[in-house]
This record gives structure tokens, sequence and C-alpha cells, in this order.
DNA sequence: CTGAAAGCGCTTACAG
DNA sequence: CTGAAAGCGCTTACAG
């Protein structure tokens, strides 16, 4: 219990007031204190007045939880948003895009972090239908989500964010990662760069392949060899991707140029560089911009993610389809835009390499 | 509506099943349902069993809210976070700590930007309470929050965060803003600085006036005069702080040193320092730490506050009132660290300034 | 324009 | 160990 000072005015200290309450104090039915407070027409004049009289006496505020239950639609306005990690710039500020446009359709917002969990996805999902979220927006940790087909009612509508939906149809928002990471790659190799070394999440998380993906056409398409000693999968943090620079350099034929594909491990690669003293002499393209990219030096070139789009974008789905859209799922693809800052634009060094 | 493949089992497209459906399945009355989903004990293990199976062939999932609705304490297991700016890196980083202690409680978070507006912090308070939510976590862009008494129920706790309430008791979880913008402005007249200019927010924000007295308070204790030219107040945001920076450094006796008293405040003003090439020879120390703060050349010396350490603190003083704690509103003070990298050690030019 | 009765999906408070 | 009845705070579906 907080230790408030006695309230001046109304109930204190004593259960909340009810419609009920309102209605005795006021001299009407409870449907008409329901008709007052939901902004319904039709009241006489006088026991609107009345009614909001004994509102303001007794600081009633209607309990959502109670009519969303009695209400046919069975609406909360609440939508939950799981996302990767509140924390992360990109899931951040998607997550407070959503925020804005939900807030345009006074709409509260649940959010969750999954950690790359299929476990905690499944136990957020259920907990967000138990408490009956109106719609889910869904940045999956899993790689199937074939379990949405009996966990969350139809009528609720799901909305993917980031990564596209496997085993089930539903509305998303994604970047193009493959085109993206296609331009990093292609950019490094138009600098002159042919030993350039992919650094990559987990391969279980479907944008991390794409991205790999990317990579691999856009050295094929310029007839870079590709080189598997150049690859490092599975870098889920900055520390690991600093950590594995070492060994990548440490090459008989080292890289000239760095593919960072995903915020986290472009820091990492780069905190690695600036400690080996490397960062104006080996080139690094990030995938996913972030703050203070353009401060450092050099600056960080990179594909940025629209992070703001994407989220306003899901938010508008999830509202056309709680309006009552029931065309059949789309998927909206974000373009990603190549920022030059620097970093991307060091030349390979002058060499023997190409004949 | 998502265009979901049939269901294999279970409820297809028709309403949701209730207690009551699994109960006529398996034979037994809703209350020994409820035992069964609530885990109670003091049932026969066949009638567990038929209901178990009555659950999983329906894809039963509980409804909280009605139960909650039901339940004496009233409890919905979900709290509400208030926080200045969910994208602002200060703000990401307390709600991942304050989920990650309400996930531990099987407790859900709503979320929640005021971005300094008070209409918008009476709105949301009302929300959240309109869905009660069990708590409230509040960093207040209100200056008086008086309104709470009579706007919150004395039953749902409220754990300030960030900034200390005004008006109404209530625990609160805060920096000592008072001592670190000491600290800061102390550092940067230990490295010889006379000159040193204050970047601030609105001062109608009270961790604005806070690092403001901090900043007074240095000056005084070292004999440093104090001078209103090297003093804007109002930087809202990091646009104004880089604008805001030209008109200082052409003062006749322009300042050796920055105290940016917010992250946003530094990276703005930092941005400017670089753009006029300055950021090697005007020492600077933020308030905030802030992501790559370690990386930019030089490194940015800080007072950070620790947004972990007071998310897991608020969120514990959430989850001690839920359980009954009745003691006097208490406020936990976070000390603040300076972190010394290298952009607040720069010397104060020698001159014939001190005599 | 107004209200009495029933019911949303659960839990409570009993009685057996 | 089990269940029938009442009720949480609202809205629905009526009837007047």
């Amino acid at each position: 219990m907080t230790t408030a000072p006695p309230r001046a005015r109304g109930y204190r200290g004593a259960r909340r007031p009810t419609l009920k309450d309102v209605a005795a104090l006021a001299g009407v039915s409870m449907k008409t204190v329901s008709r007052v407070v939901n902004g319904e027409p039709g009241v006489a004049p006088a026991k609107v007045e009345s009614v909001e009289r004994a509102v303001r006496q007794l600081d009633y505020r209607p309990n959502l939880t109670a009519s969303s239950l009695r209400r046919l639609d069975g609406r909360t306005a609440a939508v939950a948003a799981l996302l990767e990690d509140l924390a992360n710039p990109f899931s951040a500020e998607l997550h407070r895009a959503l925020e804005d446009v939900a807030h345009e359709h006074d709409v509260l917002l649940f959010a969750g972090s999954l950690d790359e969990s299929p476990e905690r996805e499944k136990r957020l999902v259920r907990a967000f239908t138990s408490r009956r979220a109106d719609a889910l927006i869904l940045a999956p940790a899993t790689s199937d989500q074939g379990y949405l087909t009996y966990e969350v009612p139809e009528g609720t509508p799901i909305v993917f964010v980031d990564r596209a939906p496997s085993g089930y149809e539903a509305d998303a928002v994604v970047a193009d990662n493959v085109d993206g990471a296609r331009r990093a790659v292609t950019h490094l190799i138009g600098h002159g760069h042919r030993r350039i070394a992919f650094l990559g999440d987990r391969t279980a998380i479907q944008t991390a392949r794409d991205r790999f993906a990317g990579y691999q056409q856009a050295l094929h398409a310029r007839g870079v060899p590709f080189d598997p000693d150049l690859v490092v999968h599975g870098l889920e943090d900055a520390g690991r991707a600093a950590a594995a620079l070492p060994r990548l350099m440490e090459l008989r034929d080292p890289p000239s140029a760095l593919f960072a594909a995903q915020n986290e491990i472009t820091v990492g690669a780069i905190r690695h560089l600036q400690a080996a003293e490397l960062q104006d002499r080996v080139a690094i393209v990030g995938f996913d911009d972030f703050p203070l990219a353009d401060l450092l030096r050099p600056g960080v070139t990179v594909v940025a993610q629209d992070p703001t789009a994407i989220g306003r974008a899901a938010a508008e789905r999830v509202f056309a389809r709680l309006a009552g859209d029931s065309t059949p799922a789309r998927t909206v693809v974000i373009p990603t835009r190549l920022v030059v800052r620097g970093s991307g634009e060091i030349p390979a060094p002058a060499g023997p390499r190409r004949p």
C-alpha cells in the first residue's frame, strides 16, 4: 500500500464505486448510467447532468475489463507486441512506432521481449491471449508458428514484423533482407574488395539466412569467389562478434572488408577494429542502422532498415484487420536504404590479387 | 481476420470454449474444472485426468479477465509502466529491466511513453487504471501528482522511477542527480576548467533542476565564478542542443568545457563539436551513459545512471507492495558512476585567466 | 427516453 | 472430494 494522504473526496479506502453506486446516487437505473458513461445518445439532459454529477462525486471510473467481458465483440482495447529485445534500438524504435499508432486508436500496448527463445514466445502468446489482447504483433523466435492455429482464436489478428511467418498465414511487414544484404556487399565489391567476410547471427533466424543469401548472390553476380573461411554464423551479441574477428584477421589471406549482418554484430566488430587500430584499413558495412553510427570515425556505412516505418505499417495492418478487413493475408516489404558514411568506402589494398 | 488454414482440432471458427464447455465434455461441474485449471488440490485423480483431456481436446484457455473480475483480490497480473520515451535508450533499458523482474513473477507489462506531456500522463494513468493494472510504475511528466489520490485506488501501488513524486506519497527509485552533476562538474574543474557551460533540459523537469543545482554547487565549492551566459536550459532534444552551441562558442570568453545534463543533449553537443572540429579542444562530460559512448573519438566521459538497477529496484518495490508490504513509502537512491573515457579529461587551455 | 432481467466467464461461499 | 447457487461489474436484448 502506498501511504497516500487521506482522500479529499470520493470513496476512501473503501472499494471502488461501481455503476450501481453511481445509479443509486443519481437516482437512475444502471442502464442509464451505462449510456451516459459510454456517450450513447437519447438520454434526457437532466439525467445526463445528474449522472455526471454522481460520477464526479464518487470518482467513478468504468471497469474496462468488466465491460469487455460482456461486450459482444469482447474487445479489450489492448494489443500485444512480442519483439526481439525491447532494449535493442531496433525493437525499441519499432515499439515506439507501434505505440504511436495504437495511441491514435485509444488502444494500449502490452510488450514483451522474446530473446530468441521459442519457449518464451509460446508462453507470452498464451499469456497475452489469456488476457484477451485484441491483436498480436509478433517478431517470432520460433521457426514454425503453426501452434498459433490452436493457440489464438481466429478473431484475433496477428501481424508479423521483421520476420515472415512460417506454417501460419498472416499479414507481415518485413524489410527486404536479401536485397539489402546484396546491396551492402555489392557496395564493398564496388570499392575493390574481393575478400569480404560475412558476420551473421544464428542461422535458425530466417532474416539471418536471408542476409547470408544476399551476401552470396552479390559475390556470385560479380564473379567474386565464395570462401567459407570468411563466413561466421551464430554471433548472438556484440561480444561474440568482437571475439570472432581475431581468427578471421589472422587468416593467411584475411578479409579486407566485413559485412556485419545485424546491428549488435556491427558494433562488436567495430569495437574490435578500433582496439586493433584497423578501423581505417578494414572496410565494414552493417545491416541495421544504429544511433551514433554517424559520429564514429570513420562514420559507419549501413544498410538501414526503417523500424519506424515497419512499426507504423504493422500497426496499420492490425487496425485494418480489427476494422473488419478480411482480404487475404499480405506481406508488406519495406525497402532498405544504403547510408554511406565512410567505413564502407575504405578501398581494398592494392595488390597482386586481381590479375 | 487472418486467413489461417482450417484448424486441425478443437473449436474452429466458433466461439472459444469456456469452463462450462469443458465441464460438459468432462462430465463434471464448472467448479471442478476451475479447481483443476488452477491447480487446486483435492480433486480425484480420475476427474483431473478427464478434465485435462477435455481441455486438450477443446484447446481451452482460461479467460484471465473474467477470473480477475470475480477474484477477491481483483489482480490482473499486469503492471503498467509509464516512461519518458520508450525509444530513448534510458527508458528502453529501464523498461527491459522491469520486464525481466515482472516475468519472474508471471506478470505482464503495459507500457507507454509520456513525451513530457502532463495530459498524456493523466490520460494513460486513467487508461491503465480502467484496465485494472495491479500497479503503476511512473516517471512523471506532471509537476504535481496529487491527482493520483482520486485517480488511482489505494490498493494499487505506485512506484516512481527516475523522478521523485510531488504532492503524492509513494515509493521512488531515483538516481542521485545533484551528486552526479556535482561530480561531473568537479571532474572538469579538476582538469583546469573555469569556463564550464551548462546544457540542460526544460527546468519544469525536476531532474533537470537537480542537475543544475549540482552544477552550481560544484562551481561554488571550488570557487569558480558562476556565469549565467554559460547556462542554457530548455534543450528538449539533440537538435536543439546542437543548435545552442554556436552562440556559446562565439562568446567573447567562450567555455572550454561543457556539462551536458542528459544523454540526448550530450549527443547533440558532440554532433556540433565534431562538425566544428572542436571535439579534441572542448571538454565534455555528459549525464546518462549511452550506447557507443566508448567508441567515439574521444570516448565520451559520462556520469552514468544505471537504468537496469533503477528498473530492478522499482520492480522489486512494486512486488513487495503487492505482496503486502505496508511500511511507509521509501525512496531508493541509486548512485551514479563517473565513467572516464577521454572527452572529460581534455585540459583547459593554458592562459592568463588564472592568476 | 428508460429500466428490469439475464448473462459474459469465471470464483466465492456454501452445503453436502 | 464435489457441486449448485450467487455474484464480480458491466452490456445485451428486451419491453414499455
